[in-house]
DNA sequence: CTCTAAGCGAGACGGTACGTCAAGTCTTACA
DNA sequence: TGTAAGACTTGACGTACCGTCTCGCTTAGAG
């Protein structure tokens, strides 16, 4: 068994946390944050609404971003499964279309929206997106890419990080600017320009 | 006070709106848009800071972040100049470098990120963002796009909309997001990307 | 009409405070006074308990006891009236007599001595005691003192100031600490044992 | 003051309390009264700085208030003496001045001040003062009267109760009273405005 | 020489209050 | 009538303590 060396295994290890409590805040988080979105995610509202006081709050969030964001990591972010058939156009259609199922999902895309949106205030914030949200899905979808420039589906001079933008980033400035709409017709459309510029026929 | 002895006083039908006043506002508002960034762009410590009340300030603005945006055009936005030379690929290599470089410099970038972000949980910004910022910009670019397509210069296939997202809305995912940087080099990655595609060789 | 000339005479006066509303927390306040005690005399409560906004009460009392002590002196405090019959034994019994019943009244005294308690720690709130309380009593008393010394009833070698101290301040003595009573029979043995001094016989 | 007199202390079973952690906490106790006076003496502060945890403090003191008066006890109160040498108005001199000294003095003068402004609002408190503390020196102090009154060296009709709130008492009214600054001429004072009024020549 | 109860450290949790900031609304007076 | 000035409400943030309640380690003396 792996101990944490690193802690240095105190003596009196003190009244562990209650997971019903947990439980209860990240459940009332997640409701809030559902009915009336992140700007209401206040820890006064949920540490009220949960039967919580509000410093256990403070102990373990730093801002109330932050406890919407576990709120929303806890109950509706999507697990990513990063599958690769083999076909990169494919593969593309079929992630960029749950991609943008995904963020434009009515319940959810205010969510992530308003994630972000508040992440631009928030710099602690922003990385905790990039750790647990962001970087993941890029890291698949940068190597997914690669993949397919090795097995020649895409030119070897093309750069994979800026691509990513270009099909994935597209998506996210859909959802975060007022023009445009995001949906799986954006998503075929993303794909099919780069196929129709590779293959003009 | 300066009184505006400019102004004839029409035809002493209630006081005219002070311009002096206006310009002060929107001068405090940009220095602390500037120092600061949008969360600190108050009622409050713009009205403190320029001498000027907050019930004029709510009359005015709807709300903080407008006044901001405010500011921010008033002040610091860029004038948008479409020029087209003809030749798609240079154009958009010259159009998107400006636009990297805009998008991140320094001193603007924070704040148009900021901005942003609020319209994330402000749709009244939202659009008001749109109106006087992005949707003219975007409709530059499309029409860019389209007059590059009718010279056969992209395939006939190719959907200008989602096109624009993957060049500038690329920038604006870079600019919003925790990963990758934005900068001329991506610009040019955008558009290299592209040209790899039409052609490989 | 004398016009405070310190006072700039801004141009807009602004809107004047609302007397209803500053009743409604001198009242709830003198209340929770007598009913609890002065520790309970808290913002928190008397704004919940009065409608009105803790806000407001920062804005008008440093602190707590602060508000306390305006409520004292709105609700419970006595009018002095310092009368001077020429008879000085006379006198002073009778002032001492009223002011231990005073001190000794069973809904005042835990008032005073919480004010006088709290002042132990809050330099400020015993200024503002000494000024509206404390200090014009006590100058009272030292001007019966000399008066009478003037007359000859009291020999010239005595320090009236000290004396005070010998009359009144015992009494504050009996209230604040925890040994002996305070009442109309001890006043009455101050001024006994001064003149049992005076005629041994 | 510890709390469980009444418990037997059941046959030394268990492990004794550590003589070190009590030093710690009283040590720690009395620098924080005199650095920052009472109302810093919190559990919280004492048991950080003491290195000691704060349940420790909760099962040996009533309240921070009491723990106050404990370290006060502990490191700075003064061991009374009851010398008499038979000379009544030379013992009361020297008894006094000692006494104004004490509760003059500038490190204590605050910390007796606090104590006794603390036990205004909390009758425990008080009762512990009046146990350890302020009972016992008046009861010397009445002994001492008493003495020199059957010597005959005070009238017969002296109250000696009240007289010692006439000159111990008028030192305390002092020092809790705002006017009126307590010192060794103030004691001088108080005595002789007796022996003046005994003697007017 | 073990068992066991108490002392103790560490920390979670609830509660109350403080003090601050800002948004918004309303009111008065002035120019 | 546009502005200045300010009163008031509401709601949230963040901090500081208090007081209670587990855990689990430590330790001295009773058996």
């Amino acid at each position: 068994m792996e101990r944490n060396d690193a802690e240095p295994a105190k003596r009196g290890r003190g009244r562990p946390p209650s997971a019903e409590v947990r439980r209860r805040v990240l459940e009332t988080a997640a409701a809030v944050l559902l009915e009336n979105g992140i700007s209401e995610v206040t820890f006064d509202k949920v540490a009220r609404r949960a039967g919580v006081s509000r410093m256990t709050l403070y102990k373990w969030f730093r801002s109330p971003a932050s406890l919407a964001l576990a709120a929303f990591e806890d109950t509706y972010a999507d697990s990513l499964r990063p599958e690769s058939s083999g076909d990169l156009w494919a593969d593309l259609r079929a992630h960029l279309r749950e991609f943008a199922a995904n963020l434009s999902e009515p319940r959810t895309a205010p969510m992530v929206a308003g994630l972000l949106g508040s992440a631009q205030h928030d710099p602690k914030l922003a990385e905790e997106i990039s750790a647990t949200y962001t970087r993941p899905r890029r890291e698949g979808a940068v190597a997914l890419l690669r993949a397919g420039r090795e097995r020649g589906q895409l030119p070897a001079a093309v750069d994979a990080e800026a691509l990513v933008d270009q099909l994935w980033g597209a998506c996210y400035a859909r959802l975060l600017l007022p023009e445009g709409k995001l949906d799986e017709a954006f998503a075929d459309a993303l794909v099919d320009n780069l196929r129709a510029l590779a293959d003009p026929g």
